[in-house]
DNA sequence: AATAATACATAAGATAATTATATACATAAA
DNA sequence: TTTATGTATATAATTATCTTATGTATTATT
């Protein structure tokens, strides 16, 4: 009778600079995936409520590669295509700096939020 | 001899949307603070790490002044100006909403990092 | 007298998201 | 069989929020 429409509220907003430390860190636990598959997983593991928007990711996954971070294989699957990435030597490297900065972030939110946390 | 220069380096970046999350939770702990005595705070608390530069923080004031959520009052100390922020009765409840939004997002980045971990 | 610290403000530029739109094939439902 | 949904990528337009640079003005320090 009535249309009723469900959005699925929440879809907590990604924070800046998240989404290359995300794509970077599920790469180094996977070997390779390519970019649906990473928003899968990423849909996946945290119950729908961060969805990484294809207006996002795709410009991100691209300038990880022109970069030099990531490096890309181009497969044929049911006659769809997909783009594989990985991390390359660098992006190894990189993958380390990006979570040292998310983890030192983390930390001094902690320390701003809960006044009996010490810096360390 | 030769003049070096030892910039303090770190200077972690704020993650986009962090800023007034900031404000507001130290806004809800203090009763009122001016802008360069919300620099002088987040920098001691954070032994240097975290620097909020005026080009962020005083638009961000008056966007949180415009939206109602905070409240001004001018007050002339030394024969120097100074604006002192408060929480509007709303700007209590965005506090609420912005800390509730920000242990969402750590909580998701824990799960995407942490396999182990489970959200709940 | 010059520099640093206090205290505000804004403009220009960079970056990174959201939202919207587009293409194309595969599969399931009406 | 046509339509909607899912898979898979891409980009343009817009918005938000930051950095960097610059400016004014007073007070404190060297």
């Amino acid at each position: 009778m009535f249309a009723l429409e469900f959005k699925t509220m929440s879809n907590s907003k990604l924070y800046k600079g998240s989404l290359a430390t995300i794509i970077l860190k599920l790469l180094s636990q996977q070997d390779k995936m390519y970019g649906y598959e990473i928003t899968q997983k990423v849909k996946g593991l945290t119950k729908g409520e961060l969805n990484i928007t294809e207006g996002a990711l795709y410009p991100a996954l691209h300038k990880l590669e022109a970069e030099g971070v990531l490096e890309v294989e181009v497969m044929r699957v049911d006659n769809r295509l997909r783009k594989y990435y990985k991390l390359t030597e660098k992006g190894e490297e990189e993958t380390v700096n990006k979570l040292a900065e998310l983890e030192e972030y983390i930390k001094n939110m902690q320390v701003l939020f809960n006044p009996k946390f010490v810096l360390k």
